[in-house]
RNA sequence: GUGGUUGUAGUUCAGUUGGUUAGAACAUCUGAUUGUGGUUCAGAGGGUCGUGGGUUCGAGUCCCAUCUUCCACCCCA
């Protein structure tokens, strides 16, 4: 075979086998986020530029995929803008449309435009692939999924409860263990101000984000190299070094915020969270940790960020409460929270766990072996039977040879065959042999449903 | 975007200081076995050695470029 065809870099294809396990991911998801009254939205694969560009902040903007105007796409540009090379400017001139980045921002873009249809609050889910212009590696890729769920247009608490519970929910149903990290932003910007930086906020949030991952020495690091004097970074000690139960951290965090604005209404947010909280059971570990921040910067509130307790792979999961999403399409005083859930991380733990239910992969159940025209014409009629019945079902379609068919029934790993020949059909009755184990038995067709509905 | 790394059959990989016709295993197909797969045995097909240049009498092997793979950084899911 000469030169085989391929995929773009960083971009998948999923055989049968990586997407049933993938629905299933899929499927448990969606089913919660229905449970809790959120609605399916899907937006276009491609936005207009304009609405993706300065949304992401510079780094953003360079991983935005653009697509080439139809037709002469160089109409726009004169010969001494061609001449210049000036990337940045021409990629507008040449290209209108971009790939979404993310689901957030379509999102925001479609409440905005929809403004007078929407009823608010407004809750909606969301499954759909993002594409990003990055280098690819480990769990990285060019085009993967985002599964969103958020709720706009109400500051209530009960939404963030909801939230937990969902997390709870859906990694209980796929049988696995985490654990649910819970901070504030509102604190951390208290705490910004408390150490007497509070225009350094973001700065020192992208750098408290890094601790599990480079450690305290070289936060410290980025936080000095970020123009916060020494004395300051000193000060954070105490809370990056917070540990003990949640009373122990709130009184220590109550202390350490004194009368700053942001850090008591961060306090009382908290609180009236994790009162909700301890009205439930739950069967993951729920605790507040004072060191998350995530790097996102449009977070405002309450943040979540869940890891697994049994493989180490960073977040699979993350969100938090944003104030003013709608506000760069001109839509202000819009609080929303949501929560995102990484698939694609998911389904790394639940493969290394091996924790993927066996009936996922193959739901065929039976196949017919394909003998010749009387032969079939005696099987049609109960393959549709057997598939009125809910059962998986198919036949060969060629009479080809036997050993060919059965292997096939082999390497698909359908459980059942059935055989029919002139011996068969003169009893009226079909053999049906198990893969499994080799045996085989004559039965009817109504034993046959029977055995394959069990 | 920065730094490193990888590329030989469908897949995983051998291939000596540059030297005849580039190998293995698995997979595929055919037969042993015309109504029995997963085991066994025999055989077959499958390669412009990622691509394009260069050095050389001669390149899978050396040099350059480019694409690809994987990894780290930036950033992020």
């Amino acid at each position: 075979m000469a030169n085989l065809p391929s995929i773009p870099k960083g971009t998948r294809d999923f055989s049968p086998e990586v997407s049933a396990k993938r629905n299933y991911i899929f499927d448990t998801i969606k089913y919660v986020f229905k449970r809790f009254a959120y609605r399916q939205l899907e937006t276009p694969a491609m936005e207009n530029l304009s609405t993706l560009t300065g949304k992401y902040g510079e780094e953003g903007d360079k991983l935005l995929f653009k697509i080439l105007n139809s037709g002469n796409f160089l109409k726009k540009v004169s010969d001494k803008e061609l001449c210049e090379r000036n990337t940045a400017k021409l990629a507008h001139l040449v290209a209108e449309k971009g790939l979404r980045y993310d689901l957030t921002v379509p999102f925001a873009r479609y409440i905005v435009q929809h403004q007078n249809e929407i009823t608010f609050p407004f809750k909606r889910f969301q499954i759909q692939p993002v594409w990003r212009a990055d280098r690819p590696q480990k769990g990285r890729y060019r085009e993967f999924y985002q599964c969103d769920a958020d709720i706009i247009g109400s500051n209530s608490l009960i939404n963030e409860l909801e939230i937990v519970q969902m997390i709870d929910e859906i990694f209980t149903k796929l049988n696995l263990k985490v654990t649910v990290k819970i901070n504030n932003r509102k604190l951390l910007a208290g705490i910004a101000e408390r150490i007497g930086f509070p225009e350094k906020f973001t700065e020192m949030t992208v750098a408290i984000d890094k601790l599990d991952k480079i450690g305290l020495k070289k936060v410290y690091e980025e936080l000095i190299q970020a123009g916060i004097s020494e004395d300051a970074v000193n000060l954070l000690e105490p809370i990056l070094n917070i540990g003990g139960s949640f009373d122990d951290q709130m009184q220590c965090i109550e202390k350490f915020l004194g009368e700053t604005e942001s850090g008591i209404t961060g306090i009382q947010e908290i609180h009236k969270l994790f009162d909700y909280i301890s009205l439930f059971r739950f069967n993951n570990n729920i605790q507040l940790d004072l060191t998350l921040a995530r790097g996102l910067n449009y977070y405002t509130g309450a943040i979540f960020e869940v890891v697994s307790d049994e493989v180490q792979i960073g977040s699979i999961c993350g969100g938090g409460r944003y104030d003013d999403l709608t506000g760069v399409f001109g839509l202000k005083e819009m609080s929303g929270v949501g929560i995102s859930f990484g698939a694609d991380r998911i389904y790394d733990v639940l493969e290394n766990l091996n924790r993927f239910p066996k009936d996922v992969i193959s739901n065929v159940k039976l196949m017919f072996v394909n003998f010749g025209e009387k032969e079939e014409k005696y099987c049609l009629p109960v393959l549709q039977k057997l598939r009125n019945a809910g059962i998986n079902a198919e036949i060969y379609s060629d009479s080809v040879k036997m050993k060919k068919q059965m292997k096939y029934a082999n390497s698909n790993n359908i459980p059942y065959v059935a055989l029919a020949g002139e011996t068969e059909i003169s009893e009226n009755k079909f053999t049906l042999k198990n893969m499994q184990n080799g045996t085989q038995k004559l039965v009817s067709a109504n034993e046959m449903i029977n055995i394959l509905s069990e």
